[in-house]
DNA sequence: AATTGTAGTGCAACGGAAGTGCATTTATTA
DNA sequence: TAATAAATGCACTTCCGTTGCACTACAATT
């Protein structure tokens, strides 16, 4: 608990009681996680709280976004030391066909492309689909 | 013309006189094309017209749908002989940050990565962000 | 040519999700 | 304690994708 509201704090975070149980709920989760998630865990807050955490997380590099081409924008915690913030921390995402689960493989990172001529490349996304781990067995 | 009926027919699609208009459309463009880009373009017929097209486009091998992360779908025609129905004809995209614009790089293949056991892949989407080609000179 | 059936089109409305303006509450600091 | 800033809540908006149902154009059949 402590550990979240330093780990907060030094991301230039103020830890409220709200973003403090936002950021247990997702890390104790093992998937990345969609607004309207957090909003079935916390009925009781309002979704405009709830959007402008994730906001807040993304921007002082405390989650990443997730774009698993569902649609819907998901959110994971950062890697400890990893910094987002400036450059992507470029791993891989897998979303599960089956269970609809998105899940990080953070020692996976995205292999270096030599685009053409005139192409400059400063992020990269790459999203993997097919059935998860939990689901094929 | 007549090489776009031939096309459409081939791949099952009735050629009827929107459908041309819109293929004509996107093999003019450089660019994936939204359905809003269509609408403007078209502003006479309907969206849902438009947006079904699109949808029997994708469904018949004519055209594949691009995720670029905007948030907004994209298609673009495919190649003449590409099996998008089966399997993803598994190039990357390339999307502009400065003009927002996106395009097919069909001539590189997303590389193949091994993924953790358990894991099974059944499709990938790779986007790279940066400054494209026209924006870069 | 008239009839029947199927595929395409248009209109209207819905629903999910992201996002914003402004008032109110809570925390910080002076 | 008073002044100030940050966080939260409420209401409302916009954008995009999508669907149901009615109508129309087309093609096949008699
Ligand atoms: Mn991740
Ligand atoms: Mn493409
Ligand atoms: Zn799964
Ligand atoms: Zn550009």
């Amino acid at each position: 608990m402590k550990e979240i509201e330093q780990r907060l704090t030094e991301n230039g975070v103020r830890p409220t009681a709200m973003r403090i149980l936002i950021y247990k709920y997702m890390a104790e989760s093992e998937v990345a996680i969609a607004l309207t998630d957090i909003e079935n865990a916390f009925a009781k807050a309002d979704r405009t709280t709830l959007f402008r955490t994730l906001k807040t997380f993304e921007q002082k590099g405390v989650v990443h976004q997730i774009d698993d081409g569902t649609g819907v924008q998901k959110y994971a915690l950062c890697e400890t030391g990893c910094n987002c913030e400036l450059e992507q921390d470029l791993h891989l995402h897998f979303h599960c066909n089956n269970c609809n689960e998105t899940v990080c493989l953070t020692e996976h990172k995205i292999p270096n492309i030599n685009l053409p001529e005139g192409y400059v490349a400063e992020d990269a996304n790459l999203v993997l689909k097919g059935i998860c781990e939990k689901c094929s067995t």
